[in-house]
DNA sequence: CTAAATAGTGTTATATTATAACATCAAGAT
DNA sequence: ATCTTGATGTTATAATATAACACTATTTAG
């Protein structure tokens, strides 16, 4: 499990230099480019403590002179998705930074209530166990949405 | 596992009908009110074979001389949720009929890219599982969106 | 039985999230 | 250098959801 956003423990600075990084190699190998807008939305989600909405995230870009209608963070979004580096949290409509973009995973979220921080978790034994549910009932599974919502250890108090 | 959507070795509507009874008995013991445009578009949502838009149903509701204005969709849908006779499918911004609303239980979704029709399952074992991992991380859990997408036996061909 | 309280609905307006369509620009390829 | 493709700019609009307040119906208390 990785607790990536506002942890205690952590200087986050790191984890948004090390995702920028993992971004540049990662397109570098799929002969994408990551451009100054992409770029910039990718380390605006990731200096984000919590996932961001698109129009959030369309607000900053504007604040620093990108053009600032819609299409332009739905594009970036869209390709930052497609390229495995942030995830889309369906059930806030937000998006977050992908910690294991560099590794075949699947986003798995515990999402707290109260404060909205997210720890991204990738248990390929749960990720086994569902394809093996599925198959049982001939069912070829392809995607998965996992968003767990409840009360994290500092918020319960 | 119960595919209650467009399956074909059962009649639907004996799915629809014990639908609404058990609405109803839910309703009675909860002290809810089943009113008209909430029984009303619990059954519209049955009679989808997947799962169902709040404009869609708006759009139904308004042919049968219901208000068409958005509040009265998303109200009764909220009453049903809360109920616990619908679950919303987050990846898909729609609405599917529950078959477990009597049983206390998460909805889990099966959904077929393909052809739309969708699954609910309730496996204890994964819930347990989840609770588990979440509590070894200090997080209480409290509701879960679980959706799996893919492709269905029939559409596999 | 009636008044008060509460729950439900009607109505208008608007917020939020996302995409279509077409023009223009920039980067890498021949 | 020009061609091609991918990326971005721009305008408009679609799709999803909620706020706020007025009105009505049902339940509850006296």
């Amino acid at each position: 499990m990785t607790e990536h956003h506002h942890n205690h423990q952590h200087n986050h600075n790191d984890c948004i230099e090390q995702a920028l990084e993992t971004a540049e190699a990662v397109c570098a190998e799929q002969g994408q480019r990551l451009t100054k807008v992409r770029r910039r939305a990718l380390e605006l989600i990731w200096q984000s403590h919590r996932p961001l909405g698109a129009y959030q995230l369309l607000a900053k870009l504007a604040e620093e002179g990108f053009n600032s209608a819609p299409p332009t963070v739905y594009r970036a979004l869209d390709f930052l998705m497609s390229a495995g580096l942030i995830h889309k949290v369906e059930s806030m409509n937000a998006y977050l930074g992908c910690a294991h973009a560099d590794k075949e995973h699947k986003g798995y979220f515990l999402i707290c209530d109260e404060c909205q921080n997210v720890m991204e978790f990738d248990y390929q034994d749960i990720h086994q166990y569902l394809i093996d549910k599925a198959a049982q009932q001939g069912f070829e599974l392809r995607a998965e949405t996992i968003e767990l919502t409840g009360l994290c250890a500092d918020c319960r108090h």
